[in-house]
DNA sequence: CTGTATCCCCCTTGATACTG
DNA sequence: CAGTATCAAGGGGGATACAG
């Protein structure tokens, strides 16, 4: 049995980045976690204001599976009109040091570029 | 003409995450990356073991993305038959620590999860 | 205001075969 | 060994309308 193990069978999908990526990857997930972390309880709206180019169809999606994964929290207050706000959960606030390098090392590259131009 | 600035102008657009994303985003681009830093210079096939559900076109394509984005050098050695290995740039080094995190944050995940279960 | 519902397109991704 | 070429498929994502 332990015979066949070996160096071999360490793959991508033990390292966690995988899992990692399930949860927050994509396109939308990491701006909506990092408006959220940075900026507090936010309404769909300003999210939405937030990113101009999600759509409807894609932010709900994701906020939805944001809730699903523990990692945003939402409360409805039941208005008419409706009034929906979303918070970031203590899971997810655990993330804030991916996204705050994310968003410098962005903004470095971009300076970067620029000297180089 | 500055009286239509306000805050919010500020959009996603502004806070680097979507420059990083458009460089070491998507589903294999990590992986790859985390591999080459961590285990160094490795050739085509060793990745490709490493990721076991990539395919050949996926793998040559993303490594190509990230030749030309600056973060993996590649060097072919001109044999028959063919040998290329790939490295981590220091650019590419320079993300480690997103890198880094997203790891441990899997591997948390999983240890947390199967407490709870 | 906060979403759903529907339609649909294209682009990523996959599978397979093949080459130098 | 390290890819490329080609075809096929699926779903991510967009546009629009509309509902509560």
């Amino acid at each position: 049995m332990s015979e066949d193990i070996n160096f071999e069978d360490y793959t991508s999908s033990h390292c966690g980045i995988e899992l990692t990526l399930s949860v927050m990857g994509g396109k939308w997930k990491p701006l909506i976690l990092w408006f959220l972390i940075k900026k507090g309880t936010k309404r769909y709206g300003e999210i939405r204001r937030f990113i101009p180019t999600v759509t409807n169809k894609m932010l709900s999606q994701q906020l939805k599976e944001l809730v699903n994964d523990g990692l945003v929290s939402r409360k409805d207050y039941k208005q008419i009109p409706p009034k929906v706000d979303y918070s970031i959960t203590d899971k997810g606030k655990s993330l804030q040091p991916v996204l705050d390098f994310m968003c410098i090392w962005g903004l470095e590259q971009t300076k970067t570029f620029n000297k180089v131009k």
